[in-house]
Formats: C-alpha cells, sequence, structure tokens
DNA sequence: GAAATAAGTCAATATGGCTGACATAACGGG
DNA sequence: CCCGTTATGTCAGCCATATTGACTTATTTC
C-alpha cells in the first residue's frame, strides 16, 4: 500500500519506510506510537467541535455565524486595530471579511474610525453593545477553559500553554504571541472608542 | 454595559454580578484570570487553524475539502462502520455526509458492504487506496502533535490528554471514549475490508 | 402484513470561503 | 504637483459545506 502516484506536496515528506517509532529499538525518547497519538487527533477534533459549540449557538440567535464571532472577538480584545491586521490575523480575504464587517457595524457592533496619522486606515472598535456581545460569547468558552484547565491537573496551565503553542506553525508563532500579548498590532491610536 | 435586551439562550447564565476571579478575594483555588483564558481560547483557535492546515493542503490536490478527510479518517481508523455511527461522529446530517461520502466511494477511497446480520446496514471500509490517502493526510498532524508533545514538557501527555477530554461536553465524554477505544461502534460484522 | 429502521435522494437555502477586477482615497517620494 | 503605492471597499461569480423538509427503497421486527 501506500502506493498513489500522486507528487508530493509542499512539504511532504515520502513515507521514509517505517520509522514512525513503532519497531525502531534505537530511538532515543521514543515518539508515542501512532494509534495514541491518533487519539489526540480525535479529541482536538472533538475539543474544538464542542469549544465552538457554545457561541455557535448563541450568534445563531442573532442571526451571526462563526465569522463575525472571530472578528468581533479580536476587535473587542484589540481594540483599535486596522483591518488589514484583522485579514492577517484570519487569514481570509478582504472580500470575505467584507461581508461580515459591515453587518457587523451596521448592526452597531462594531465602528470604524480613520487613523489620525493614516487617514486612510480604518482603525476598528467595538461599541458598547460588541463589547457586550463579546464578552456573552467569551463566557461559556472562558468557563469552559477553566474547568479543563483544573480537570488537566497541576500544572496544566503551563504545560497546555506550551502545547498549543507549538501547535502552531512556527513561522506563526512570533506573530502569534505579539498578537496576544496585549497590545498586538500597532495601535498606533491613543483611540479608546468608548463613544457609540 | 452588558445589557442586550436579548434573551438567554439555552443553558446561558446571567453575567452574576462581577464574580469571575478578578477581585474578589474570599475565593479558595482562584480561576485563572480573564485575560488569561482569552490567550487559551485564542491559542486553540490558531494552534486548531494550523493543525488542519497540512492536510488540507493535501485535500486541494485531490479536489477534496476538510469534509473528506473526516469522513475518511473515522473510515479508516474505525473499519466497519455504519453511515448512521459516521453522522453521530461527525454531528451532521446525513444529505451533507451523503455527497461527500459519494465522491469518496466514486473515487475508490472507500466502499461499501451490506451487513450480514442486518443487510440494510451499509458498513464502510476504506481501500488500500483510501487508507494510504488517510495515513499521508494523517502523517503531518501526527509529526505536529508528536512535537507539540515534546515541546510542552514532561507529563504533557497526561496533562494535555485530560485537558482536551474536559473540553469535549460532559454528555458527549462517554461517547467520545468509546468512539476512541479502537472499536468505537458496535462492529457487528468480522468484516476487515482488505479487499480491492 | 404493518410499522419501524437504515440508507439514499431531490430540492431549496444559508454561510463562508475564494478569485478577479476595479474604484476611491490618501500617503509619499521625486 | 504628479505619480506610484497603499488601505480599503465593492461588484460579480464560483465553490464547498452545511442546513431543512419531503420522499423512496430495502429490510427488519413485531
Amino acid at each position: 500500500m501506500t502506493d498513489l502516484n500522486e507528487p508530493l506536496i509542499q512539504g511532504e515528506k515520502a513515507p521514509d519506510a517505517k520509522r514512525r517509532g513503532e519497531g525502531v529499538p534505537g530511538r532515543k525518547r521514543a515518539n508515542l506510537p501512532e494509534a495514541k497519538l491518533l487519539e489526540f487527533a480525535e479529541l482536538l477534533f472533538f475539543a474544538y467541535r464542542d469549544f465552538t459549540g457554545d457561541p455557535d449557538a448563541i450568534l445563531k440567535h442573532f442571526g451571526f455565524g462563526r465569522a463575525h464571532h472571530r472578528v468581533l472577538h479580536f476587535v473587542n480584545r484589540h481594540s483599535g486595530l486596522r483591518v488589514a491586521d484583522l485579514l492577517e490575523i484570519l487569514t481570509i480575504t478582504k472580500q470575505s471579511l467584507s461581508r461580515v464587517l459591515k453587518q457587523l457595524i451596521d448592526k452597531g457592533y462594531i465602528v470604524q474610525q480613520a487613523g489620525s496619522s493614516d487617514r486612510r486606515e480604518r482603525l476598528l472598535f467595538p461599541t458598547d453593545k460588541g463589547r457586550a456581545l463579546a464578552e456573552r460569547l467569551a463566557a461559556p468558552q472562558l468557563v469552559r477553559l477553566s474547568e479543563a484547565l483544573r480537570a488537566a491537573g497541576p500544572g496544566a496551565e503551563t504545560t497546555v500553554r506550551r502545547f498549543l503553542e507549538a501547535m502552531v506553525n512556527a513561522e506563526e508563532r512570533p506573530k502569534v504571541s505579539s498578537i496576544m500579548s496585549a497590545s498586538p498590532v500597532p495601535l498606533k491610536e491613543g483611540g479608546k472608542g468608548e463613544d457609540e
């Protein structure tokens, strides 16, 4: 088996005989057996499915989808980011973002404000209404995370964090950690967005 | 803030003043601050995005999408499951499954076989070709998981596993663990599917 | 034999992505 | 001041994945 006449994609490695830790003795710090790893893959699938399930249910009542959640979340967490920042974070096209963002703006969850140093930029801020919705969507997720970290036992916070960080593409890690460290994107503005 | 005139959904709790561990002293084993938990939420988003990124790239070359991957994965891991089992695992409708499954069958990645005890059932098996593709799709994910667990430090295997399990909806956990323990669904058949 | 079950199918709809092309406004360098 | 670049927005069309609802077929079970 394992012989499709298909070219290797991207950074794919050829399946170098058998060397996945199963029957090879001369291996220091043996990898987990494939079956175990597959279980982690499945667990991650189910975990993520349920993680997004709570907010999805709430969003439906507002006529929004998961895409709106993502936008609202990042705008709320990182008030004043530019459209371009959002595109980079979400890794989608501006046309995809456009529809979702427009709806959030039209319905009063997000406001735009021209940048003061560069007036081409549209800095995005949540309104009070937007902040409230973002918090409401996040609430069940935070409860879930909090309980899961507790259930995972002592040291879970550090271990899980390192695990998740390492799951991110290496090239992306700097970007991700800069996004997460409070002031992610060059917040050129001191703008607060406390208006509405 | 936090006052939308919107009804509470499902199991939503009213935002009971402030009691999220931020400024409340009389709390034993204080919850993590909200900001920390939000970082975990974001990390999970990025981690999952990249986790699915590798197979997605490969799938594109076959004209398949993530839905095909999920189906092929579970059929491969749990050879001989019924269509109904798959629907339950994936939590999608049979109409959604239909198209994807049909394509996988038409292109020779999966075969169906009527159940012997109940001939209404269509048991699903991967072909050699299907197994090969499933392995190829899983490979980068297993590498990623393996490295992430290593990076997470000692004890990560147990801790992360407990974390992920606890992230799954409590009602779903029995189902999930039965799915993962090798013979997930009542494999009424002894069928092997080693044909093709 | 009739009801219930497993699966498949037809049709319509929504969502969230994508590509390509183009418009507008503002910045910035020569 | 003009021009090229940049940031954003928008039109149009396409694709993938999911939904709901209604119905068929084969088979099992009572």
